[in-house]
DNA sequence: TCTTTTTTCAAACAATCGTTTAAATACTTT
DNA sequence: AAAGTATTTAAACGATTGTTTGAAAAAAGA
């Protein structure tokens, strides 16, 4: 009954542990309908009712294994981009400097955990591309903060743009980023399992490329 | 039993048309967990069974939406491509144009149907994202013919290209589309309501010109 | 009209879902 | 060691899922 948690028990903290990692390996490969609780609590080796004794819901779990996987990140693109403005101060940092604060951490995560079966990269997309309603919070809460600080970037990059400009191409920016990471298995078929470790540095490098060039693009061209 | 269906009854025919209307509607806005048999069928105001009668299966019936919807698009896709061509004989297309033919069709289809509540964008971009995994199959049947379609004419526009190259940004350009009509909604959220969600044609000329721009930048560049 | 086929319908089936209960077990604290 | 808390467990609950059944209703063919 205590919520402060004042101590723990060594085996209890790994059940938990064990949950949230099936839960990730299940959200990644088959959506939050796959993620079922007789499933994930199966796989880590406990019960059902255990997997709601420590997070109350399936919302909840979920909604903590995301916090776990996205947080991280999003801190290292803060700070990538905190970084690269300290070592530019008083200049605008191009283009391709923002939206590599913005992509290289999810890069760096992946080529991390690469041999794990959870591919941080399905999760992220998903939590995007689900048709769950509830994901529409981890999306305030993770994701607005973090867009409007790359917005407010771009808008010192871009001082003279017209505002819905940034909006738009920002807007075309992520969903190039999503959709790249969410159908990566297409190019695992084009390439015909030529995807390594390698690759992913090499698709990252692509990746922000093409999205600094849509991006600055659409930002000059008139329609 | 025929399974030639000589005849039609004319009611026959309306309840399998609203079967397949509600089944658009429940799958763009809820996705493949979305579309219950109950609910299609009660929305469509008719019985469990007749759904089953009609299709068979939950999975014929999403199947078989999902063939009149995108089927239609893909052919406009190809006829624009070959009216390109004709219009300009003998000379590679520009890479812009090349996108145009893949990506205004959606935007047309959106423009037509756009009172209605069944999201044609919603409906692509879900049987993309989607994880349900026998979604496999139409991709496979209708993306991977067209795409061919398309990978050869980009070799055209790019003859001495690295053929990697063309599929790597080609396959960006596919996720830039498929992401931003996936996740159209949030550009509502970013400018707070400013920027016009339901301004189709702004969205689809700004995204091909995006797509157009990324992929140039891609096969140009040197990494 | 009568017969045959096609379509609809209420009801039930079997399976699965998230969640809850209450007792048993493991651990910590006293 | 005893008491108290934290965790695990088997079992059941209620709701929902896709699918099937068998008979009634509607349409079509003779």
């Amino acid at each position: 009954m205590n919520s402060t948690c004042t101590t723990k028990r060594s085996n209890g903290q790994k059940t938990k542990a064990r949950l949230l990692r099936t839960t990730e390996k299940l959200f990644a490969s088959h959506g939050f309908a796959g993620v079922t609780m007789r499933g994930v609590a199966t796989m880590a080796q406990t019960n059902i009712a255990s997997a709601n004794y420590h997070f109350g819901t399936k919302e909840a779990m979920v909604l903590e294994m995301l916090n776990s996987k996205i947080g991280p990140i999003n801190k290292k693109r803060k700070e990538r981009l905190a970084e690269a403005k300290h070592n530019s101060p008083n200049k605008p940092l191009p283009t391709s400097e923002i939206f590599r604060a913005l992509i290289l951490p999810v890069g760096q995560e992946v080529q991390i955990h690469f041999s794990s079966q959870s591919n941080i990269v399905n999760i992220i997309s998903r939590s995007f591309t689900e048709p769950a309603s509830f994901l529409e919070k981890i999306h305030k809460r993770f994701f607005g903060e973090l867009s409007q600080i790359f917005i407010d970037e771009l808008k010192l990059t871009y001082p003279d743009a017209n505002e819905d400009d940034i909006y738009w191409n920002f807007h075309f920016a992520i969903a190039s980023m999503l959709g790249a990471f969410a159908q990566h298995h297409r190019l695992k078929d084009l390439t015909q399992g030529r995807c390594n470790e390698n690759a992913v540095t090499e698709m990252i490098e692509r990746l922000i490329n093409f999205v600094s060039s849509g991006f600055e693009a659409g930002m000059n061209k008139k329609l």
